[in-house]
RNA sequence: GUGGGUGUAGCUCAGCCUGGUUAGAGCACUGGGUUGUGGCCCCAGAGGUCGCCGGUUCAAGUCCGGUCACCCACCCCA
């Protein structure tokens, strides 16, 4: 096999896409009413900006970019996650100058040289919003509310759990990672290899390790929720009462890690237990700092990602019948008049937003039927050489398997009402799922 | 980077253990059964470097070695 995708990168075939665009177009239904706006960005930024952003010590950043140098000798990298281009575009055009809070969503891929596995690719897309301006902890809920109604509004949230924590801010999470530090090396001999690297380069990551040493021994370990100052405390607090206020479940989870080194305070995550090893859905939280630490204002700013792909699993574990393309009319001919006819019909019946398909070949009625019935055409119109000399067409309705004869003028205010673009992307399939 | 699994038709897989005619099935595709009518059924057709390279053998899809790819897991993450 010669002629290959690159590893880790794959295509999204037609049969997959209309999932894909429920799921797309729910996702900025959702985001649009809690008030964010969609910004894009590009793909390829200054290696600098995701050094900066996300901690040149993370995995990411240290081994898992797609880096190159730019003929110029400029280092550039592919985005491997989307806040980081996000928090450019705000400082770089001074959004902060203009509305002292905004909200702003992208959806796109990202880029990430890990070992693909089950949910876990080299080129992904995400689902991001950013809320930039403030610090009130109504805007953690709201994020996270938002994060939650999107994953119902799909119909995947049965297998979904919420967990959130706070990892404190610069202030306490010093003194929680020197506890943490004292704790565990005078633990050393119980610790895995993994762990002791962890150590040296992220002590809080021992809390999320699988060995059952570990797990034994964090167990004792102090928590974070016990050692947050009191602002980080009290704010923490008023994230839960607001998400309790509004009937959003969630667990709390001291032991939520985040890869990235911008997070402060809130953080959650949406995880699930149907796609093995790559639980993650959906995450993020609060980052107060990374704004001034980029060269703007002091912005304090909370966010999500969501997997696409993930999401795509689930929906799919969720909703196994396809996604079918599906077209209103088909129009079957006989005979090189007939087809002429057909295909001035079909223009003005798309002119009129009802989609319609034909062959083109010259096949046979009963291929063309076929063809309509793998379609799932609601119609076929069927014009051979009597109903050109009588202006008329078949009109064969093939659920029903009925068919009448109607002229060429009512055609159009016929199918109308039983058809059209609008009601077929609102679809039984549509609506049911909107309801749950 | 490490470990395990899998590579045979467009897709899902059987055949390999125990080497031996033209390598099979289901689904999908094309045509026909109805010279102008879909789904179900029946018939026919098309579709294969058996991942690749080498070795053993009279003979390799089958045994052996290597290699590549994919999948899953570790690590990490969405």
């Amino acid at each position: 096999m010669q002629i290959k995708s690159i590893r880790g990168f794959n295509d999204i075939l037609p049969d997959k896409i209309k999932r894909w665009h429920h799921i797309e177009s729910t996702a900025k239904e959702i985001l649009e009413l809690y008030g964010f706006s969609e910004i894009r960005t590009p793909v390829i930024e200054f290696t600098d900006i995701f050094a900066r952003s996300l901690g040149t010590t993370t995995d990411i950043v240290e081994k898992e970019m797609y880096t190159f140098t730019d003929r110029d000798g400029s280092s550039l990298t592919l985005r491997p996650e989307g806040t980081a281009g996000v928090v450019r575009a705000y400082i770089e055009h001074a959004l902060y100058s203009i509305s002292p809070i905004w909200k702003l969503y992208y959806m796109g891929m990202m880029f990430r040289h890990e070992r693909p596995q089950k949910g876990r690719y080299r080129g992904f897309y995400q689902i991001g919003a950013e809320l930039f301006g403030s610090k009130d902890p109504f805007s953690d809920a709201e994020v996270i509310t938002m994060l939650w109604r999107f994953f119902e509004a799909i119909g995947i949230s049965n297998y979904l759990t919420l967990e959130i924590s706070s990892i404190g801010d610069d202030r306490c999470r010093p003194l929680y990672r020197s506890k943490l530090i004292e704790f565990f090396s005078s633990r050393k001999d119980t610790l895995c290899r993994d762990c002791l690297r962890r150590l040296q380069q992220n002590p809080i990551r021992i809390l999320d390790c699988k060995q059952e040493g570990c797990k034994q021994l964090t167990q004792d370990a102090p928590s974070i929720l016990d050692n947050l100052c009191k602002e980080c405390s009290e704010h923490f607090e008023s994230v839960q009462k607001n998400l309790q206020n509004i009937g959003i479940n969630f667990a709390i989870n001291p032991r939520i890690v985040r890869g990235l080194d911008y997070y402060t305070r809130t953080v959650f995550e949406v995880t699930t237990k149907e796609l093995g090893a790559q639980n993650a859905v959906g995450a993020g939280g609060r980052y107060d700092k990374l704004v001034e630490e980029l060269g703007g204002p002091p912005t304090p700013a909370i966010g999500f990602a969501i997997g696409m792909e993930r999401v795509v699993l689930l929906h799919e574990k969720a909703f196994p019948e396809d996604f079918k393309k599906q077209v209103d009319v088909f129009i079957a001919y006989i005979g090189s008049e007939a087809k002429k006819k057909a295909f001035l019909i079909a223009d003005q019946l798309r002119r009129n937003s009802i989609a319609t398909e034909l062959d083109y070949e010259d096949r046979s009625l009963k291929s063309q039927l076929k063809r309509a019935d793998k379609l799932g055409a609601r119609f076929t119109i069927i014009i051979g050489e009597d109903e050109l000399k009588q202006d008329k067409v078949k009109l064969r309705n093939m659920k029903e398997s009925t068919e009448e004869e109607i002229k060429f003028e009512d055609i159009f205010p016929k199918l109308k009402n039983t058809c059209s673009h609008l009601s077929n992307t609102t679809s039984d399939f549509h609506r049911n799922q909107k309801a749950l």
